[in-house]
RNA sequence: GGGCGUUUAGCUCAGUUGGAAGAGCGCCUCCCUUACAAGGAGGAGGUCGGGGGAUCGAGACCCUCAACGCCCA
């Protein structure tokens, strides 16, 4: 395939051209024929297709590229296969935007249903199984505008192994996986409170907690003391939950109530008698430093309930509303529950302003309510919704270690195991797993996921039996119990008395992106290509999803295999706007990859992101990708030019030239550099010393010797510097190829057979031997001289050019005799007509221009 | 409040066993040198966040303070 270079190279169609040929000729295919040993194998992060594309996409999967292809070159056979991770909420979201839809699951399948082409101002309600249907049709959309990008941008993935987590392979895993965490112990089914969306309409875990600080009030209330005792008075922001109240808490230490531990006072408004405790969770700092206890207000009330065994009082909900009947009090004042009644039905907003309406005419407000702005917890996937409430609902869960210290340390040792690059992304884990308090949530109560694999039987009085499930043959996975009827049931007896009901919920999108290693890699579907790829080499992705993707993925190869899933893992950082800003959809600053794709090339919006250190957070700077762009053009051009005057002859045989022979050794010392860097991870400092060299490669060592290489010399001269030059050009473009795909991918073409990403990565000691004990120093000495003969050119404003009738270097022995040994093609390079060197301690260079040519 | 990270030229950032402060962009000057004008050569510009310490020697190591960012409370 061979080609003589263009007269005028040019970075234009280079990424089609190339896109087309790699895979036309399968460059990136996995050979499944390989030993576990020889592969090298990715776990690549699958992108939320319903999610805009931005520029920060571009940027951590060009991390990971680089890493594949230097892998590649180092002959491993590199399975790198891409996922789209479509299942979901965002999915769900984007379909009810996109077609102006509702999923609502007690409507019946309509086979003809076919959207509105814009959306309307109702939302139009449709059954489970037509939302599903829109939602396939709408990923594979965005499914094919991504592969658009990774290709223009030249990822190495094999696009014959492609999955999408929605999928029915991916659902088969995911529900094997539950099933035997299910039949280990490891998942569990429980009654508790569960943080809970009431926008969303589904439980959500601790992972997806986000922080908003919104405005609030504190309210001053007063609690009536019993047995003579004094009233006590508490600030609280959720005074609406005074009715949820079962208790009031203070610090043990807390001399102010240390007496009335043990004793009960009696809530405003219903005169229910709760007692005072005491738990080092209360902040004596805080309001009054003494709190009410609801059932449940936020996660601390949980966790007093849970600890100091207290009773359960709800008020809130799924819907986000008071409930109709008041909870269930030992004793309350004879209005209480008319008063209630007064707040049944109204949403929590509501029920505030009335609860405090009420506190005031009754004289139990103190003070009127103090604004203050305080930390809430939202779903991060609503934060413009309503907070999220607690309330007591069914739900699967998988053990964490959140409530057992034990196997908590056991995960902390796997991340120990793990080779983190860069290694401090390790504490984020560490911080992440120590803090956790509950197990792990992963049923929603949505409809775009994979469903839990569970049927209950129903009694003779229809109440659904939750203790034992009915489950399915691991044969016969996936089902949906929503669809399909459980073995020994037929599906009339779907719902009714003695029959089954299927387990409505879906799992959260990590329950399966936690599986992406073992969905990838064909576990139990595909056992021979399962054998040679798990557990896997790298884990890529950005920090901000260890404590969710990284963690999960980890407990859920723990349970399986008792193995970590894969070796290491390589933490991106994110990526920031022009002005080092958080790019966000809110904040409109969000900037599109095929834009600087298209302006500047993939190869310059590759070097932009590989110049990005990992881990470290990178703005985006069109400066950079220029910078890459000029790189790109000057590969070409170098190219052309060292091939022209080097006849491409490839060769340390007749490599003589002190000067030829330093560059070599100082070109064998790059790509041990570079190796070492790659191996650690930082394709950010190969890149940047590989660009370093090339600059001297260019500008010094290109011009010392392209005059001898002319065939300005003795045949044993000109042949050092034409093999040194030819083979120079193979390793740079060879070092280049990892980062720069499409241009190396073309020069190559001119000379070399085959595909510069299938070519062996250089080996820096066959470049040592082919030095054989050069002196570095020659090149170092030789290029200062032509530096200061430039430098001297420049100040006298005249052409480089420039004829120097003379010019005397002064420098230490050691340097001139390693000068001496590169005189002519000093000379040559600077058009020197007399050299005199002179040893001097002051190191100088003195320069004679000819005269000014009057005419 | 705890943890992690960052702080180097106007801007974006390198600087890995401690040994004379670097790159690119921007700015200024020059050069259309037969590879390269989407170029090349050269230049100006920094008390390496502040303070203290060990060392012959610190941008780098130790302590401390400050600002910023993120994570967890």
């Amino acid at each position: 395939m061979a080609e003589a270079p263009p007269d005028k190279p040019t970075l234009d169609g280079l990424e089609a051209k190339w896109a087309a040929r790699w895979e036309s000729e399968g460059t990136y295919r996995f050979d499944r024929t390989k030993a576990r040993a020889d592969v090298y194998s990715i776990d690549t992060p699958p992108p939320t297709v319903s999610g805009s594309l931005h520029v920060g996409h571009v940027f951590s999967y060009t991390h990971t590229d680089t890493v594949a292809r230097y892998r590649r070159m180092r002959g491993f056979d590199v399975f790198y296969p891409m996922g789209w991770d479509d299942n979901g909420v965002p999915t769900e979201r984007r379909v009810q935007n996109y077609y102006g839809v509702r999923c609502d699951p007690t409507l019946p399948y309509d086979p003809d249903f076919t959207p509105p082409d814009k959306p309307g101002k109702q939302e139009i309600p449709i059954s489970r199984q037509n939302f599903v249907e829109l939602c396939e049709r709408l990923v594979e959309e965005d499914e094919r505008k991504f592969e658009e990008l990774w290709r223009t941008l030249g990822l190495s993935v094999d696009w014959a192994m492609t999955y999408t987590t929605i999928s029915t392979a991916a659902q088969r895993v995911s529900q094997r996986a539950f099933l035997r965490n299910l039949a280990r112990g490891e998942a569990y089914q429980a009654e508790a409170p569960t943080l809970w969306d009431v926008d969303f309409q589904t439980a959500v875990s601790q992972a997806e907690l986000e922080d908003k600080e919104i405005p609030g009030a504190y309210h001053a209330v007063r609690f009536h003391g019993t047995e003579g005792n004094d009233d006590i008075v508490i600030e609280t922001t959720r005074p609406e939950l005074i009715p949820a109240c079962v208790a009031l808490v203070a610090h043990p230490e807390d001399e102010r109530f240390r007496d009335r531990f043990g004793h009960d006072v009696l809530t405003p408004l219903f005169g229910v008698r709760v007692p005072v405790v005491a738990h080092p969770l209360a902040d004596p700092e805080k309001g009054s430093g003494i709190a009410m206890i609801c059932t449940f207000g936020d996660t601390a009330d949980v966790v007093w309930w849970r600890e100091l065994q207290l009773p359960t009082r709800n008020v809130v909900g799924r819907d986000g509303r008071l409930l109709t009947e008041p909870p269930d009090w030992p004793d309350a004042a004879p209005d209480a529950r008319d008063r209630y009644a007064e707040l049944a039905g109204k949403t929590v907003k509501q029920a505030q302003t009335r609860v405090v309406e009420m506190l005031r005419d009754s004289g139990e407000l103190v003070d009127e309510p103090r604004a203050i702005v305080h930390p809430v917890k939202f779903y991060e996937r609503n934060s413009g919704g309503r907070p999220l409430e607690i309330v007591t609902s069914r739900q699967w869960y998988i053990r964490n270690g959140g409530r057992d210290q034990q196997l908590r340390e056991q995960f902390l040792e796997r991340g120990r195991q793990l080779r983190w690059h860069p290694a401090h992304m390790r504490s984020r884990y560490e911080s992440w797993v120590d803090g956790l308090t509950s197990d792990w949530l992963i049923s929603r109560q949505r409809f775009f996921g994979v469903p839990f694999p569970v049927w209950y039987r129903v009694d003779e009085n229809g109440v659904p039996d939750y203790d034992n499930p009915l489950l399915p043959a691991e044969t016969d996975l996936p089902v949906d119990p929503s669809a399909d009827a459980p073995a020994g049931f037929a599906e009339e007896e779907r719902g009714k008395p003695n029959g089954f009901v299927g387990d409505p919920d879906v799992m959260d999108t990590w329950a399966t992106s936690s599986l992406t290693p073992e969905i990838a890699t064909g576990w139990e579907d595909d056992p021979d290509l399962f054998s040679r790829t798990f557990p896997m080499d790298l884990r890529p992705q950005a920090f901000e999803i260890i404590r969710t993707w990284l963690f999960s993925t980890i407990v859920r190869a723990h349970y399986e295999f008792g193995t970590l899933p894969w070796t290491d893992a390589a933490i991106s950082g994110w990526v920031l706007d022009p002005d080092r800003k958080k790019m966000s959809k809110s904040r409109g600053n969000v900037v599109t990859p095929m834009e600087p794709v298209e302006r500047f090339g993939a190869d310059a919006v590759r070097y932009w992101a590989a110049s990005g250190r990992p881990g470290v957070d990178t703005a985006v700077d069109e400066g950079q990708m220029k910078v890459g762009r000029r790189l790109a053009i000057k590969i070409l051009n170098a190219s052309k030019f060292t091939l022209g005057v080097s006849g491409g002859r490839i060769g340390a045989a007749r490599v003589t030239e002190p000067i030829d022979r330093a560059m070599l050794a100082q070109l064998a010392q790059l790509v041990t550099e570079t190796t070492n860097a790659f191996d650690d991870y930082d394709y950010a400092r190969a890149l940047e010393r590989t660009e370093r060299f090339f600059w001297r490669f260019c500008d010094d060592y290109l011009e010392l010797v392209k005059g001898r290489a002319y065939g300005g010399a003795e045949p044993e001269a000109v042949a050092s510097a034409q093999e040194a030059l030819a083979t120079g050009l193979s390793v740079l473009q060879r070092l280049f190829a990892p980062h720069l795909p499409f241009v190396t991918e073309e020069v190559w073409s001119w000379w070399q057979e085959g595909s510069v990403h299938r070519a062996a990565w250089p080996a820096a000691d066959a470049l040592a031997d082919a030095a054989r004990g050069a002196q570095p120093l020659v090149f170092d000495v030789a290029s200062d001289v032509l530096g200061a003969i430039r430098k001297a050119k420049s100040d006298q404003r005249r052409s480089l050019r420039t004829r120097v009738t003379r010019a005397v270097v002064r420098d230490t022995g050691e340097r001139l005799r390693a000068l001496e040994s590169a005189l002519p093609d000093v000379r040559e390079a600077g058009n020197v007509a007399e050299l005199v060197i002179e040893d001097s301690a002051e190191p100088s260079v003195d320069v004679e221009l000819e005269a000014l040519d009057e005419s």
